[in-house]
DNA sequence: AATGCGTTAAAAT
DNA sequence: TTAACGCATT
């Protein structure tokens, strides 16, 4: 993963620090990253699908280490990868068998009774899933933590808000174990955090300024270092047989333009450069450079730097492997965490709700990154979304969402993205509320035994004031598109169960012409009522 | 001699 | 899954 060898590369540019050095500012984490050590720690129970509350513990893993930056008076901004891009297929393939056989051996070690050994394949076999993702993503919305789901490349998205000033929602730094945030030109990245926020910082500016250091980056700029990481070997792009970083560092210093460096390689290397070397070359630097990336203030996708006309016309003036172009509306349900990236389907909030949504269905022509039309199963009285795609005038694939049901066809994309926005706020409007609402001294504080350190520990036990459904029922009697909405809150049965259950549920009558609000308690049980885990744990 | 590349050892929760 | 070690190739 990430750029070969490169890290090792720039070790006189590595500097040990720690992150309290960015407080007060707004730092960008890669979820991935975090969620993938987190989930090593309950890597067999995540591969069985077992385990009860253990499989949750990457939840807590990666809630510490937001609780630690928050301690430190730092604003973490989480961003999640969205979907593959199509020149990362085969890597992503490859991964993909690995992670099969593991887990097959896995199996075998543990029918020997040899558990040891089976967790030790299980932790090789572990995939970060898109429902792993959405797990986190409603806890952070209940802790108010900012959070993107990046259209393609989280890196891409974090590398934007890089160079995005703090004021409009940019971060200062990065958390990652991902060498490619350096081919995407990200000023700080922060590698190998542990617990505490000792890690191994690389500034970008230091290394084009330094003038001691060896290797020298005197005279490359960020264009020249993208090329040789691209040269060296990246996802998106593996490099020519015989060429590693340090090659790859000497081409770039001795002819200091990439075409020129693409040129020798193919006078020296005649036969071993593939027949399409540089058009991949080509498309594997504009990913760096241009990635699609989500606008927050924009609301929209646009590249991580305008494209000039002229790398437009070298392209062919086809930018599909940048991944498609999505639309605003899509593109902020993604964003919002509301679709699942991957499937464009909708996320189930919970099991409960599985009838009401219908699976998305997907039409698809070029690229095998989305799957070609699946049953739609929209039951007239459940509006979620169907989404298509269709190629633009341009040529190029543009994915859209459009409403379910024939009669909205063509109406007012933004109306059906602003009722999202509006269940997203409603969402966080509610959850938090219930925390900051005062204490009604209860006997079940107790039934939970849960250390007083424990990131899950129990906060408050409250009730919705019937004043507050007054406001609600204002904002939902402006949602048109949804139809039935469940408020989310965490119960202790989310650590018992993996599911969460609804502590309450709003509902939406569509065919009604006055939107009523209908409030009930799906759940009789007192203990786990109204209730709402938090995460405010000593550091 | 230098560098790419495969293999092995170890870390951490 | 990464880092370091050593072999083999240019």
């Amino acid at each position: 993963m990430g750029i070969k060898d490169l890290l090792r590369f720039m070790k006189p540019y590595v500097e040990t620090a720690h992150i309290k050095k960015y407080a007060g500012k707004r730092v960008g984490i890669d979820a991935y990253s975090w969620l993938h050590k987190g989930a090593y720690s309950c890597s067999m129970e995540l591969c069985l699908n077992s385990g009860g509350d253990k499989k949750l513990q990457y939840l807590n893993y990666f809630m510490h280490r937001i609780n630690m930056l928050r301690h430190y008076k730092i604003t973490p901004v989480v961003v999640f990868d969205g979907g593959n891009l199509p020149c990362k297929g085969v890597t992503e393939d490859e991964r993909h068998k690995r992670r099969k056989t593991n887990r097959d051996q896995a199996m075998l070690k543990l029918k020997e009774g040899n558990v040891a050994g089976a967790i030790e394949l299980f932790q090789r076999a572990v995939s970060v899933t898109p429902s792993m993702a959405r797990q986190l993503i409603q806890i952070l919305k209940s802790e108010n933590i900012q959070f993107v789901v990046a259209p393609y490349e989280a890196d891409a998205q974090l590398a934007y808000l890089s160079n995005l000033e703090e004021e409009k929602n940019g971060i200062v730094a990065v958390i990652s174990e991902d060498s490619d945030l350096l081919a995407y030109g990200c000023p700080a990245v922060f590698f190998k955090m542990d617990a505490h926020g000792n890690g191994q910082e690389v500034v970008l500016d230091n290394v084009f300024s330094c003038v001691t250091r060896v290797p020298s980056f005197r005279h490359f700029n960020k264009d020249l270092f993208t090329g040789m990481c691209v040269l060296a070997g990246c996802d998106f792009l593996s490099s020519v047989p015989g060429i590693g970083i340090t090659k790859a560092y000497n081409l770039v210093s001795k002819y200091r333009n990439l075409d020129r460096v693409l040129s020798m390689l193919k006078f020296e290397k005649g036969d071993q450069v593939p027949e399409d070397y540089t058009k991949s070359f080509r498309e594997a630097v504009a990913v760096f450079h241009h990635a699609r990336i989500y606008d927050v203030s924009l609301k929209r996708i646009k590249h991580l730097k305008p494209v000039p006309e002229e790398l437009l016309q070298l392209l062919d003036e086809e930018l599909d492997f940048l991944g498609p172009e999505i639309l605003p509306s899509l593109a902020t349900a993604i964003a919002q965490g509301n679709i699942d990236p991957c499937t464009m389907e909708a996320f189930n909030v919970f099991p409960s709700t599985v009838n009401h949504v219908s699976t998305a269905n997907i039409k698809k022509i070029s690229g095998p990154f989305f799957r070609q039309e699946t049953s739609t199963q929209a039951s007239k009285d459940s509006s979620v979304f169907a989404i298509s795609s269709s190629k633009s005038k341009k040529e190029s694939t543009v994915v859209e969402m459009k409403q379910a049901p024939d009669e909205w066809k063509g109406s007012l994309f933004m109306e059906e993205r602003e009722c999202l926005e509006e269940a997203v706020a409603l969402q966080s409007m509610l959850c938090p509320s219930i925390s900051t609402r005062k204490e009604k001294k209860s006997q079940q504080t107790e039934e939970l035994k849960v250390p007083h350190n424990n990131p899950f520990r129990k906060r408050r036990v409250e009730e919705i004031e019937p004043d507050e459904m007054d406001s609600v029922t204002e904002l939902v009697s402006e949602i048109t598109e949804v139809e039935s909405l469940e408020v989310v809150c965490i119960t202790p049965e989310s650590q018992k169960s993996v599911e969460s259950k609804p502590v309450k549920r709003i509902e939406l009558k569509r065919d009604t012409k006055e939107k009523k609000v209908k409030r009930s308690n799906l759940e009789s049980s007192e203990s786990n009522k109204n209730t709402i885990l938090n995460f405010f744990s000593p550091v």
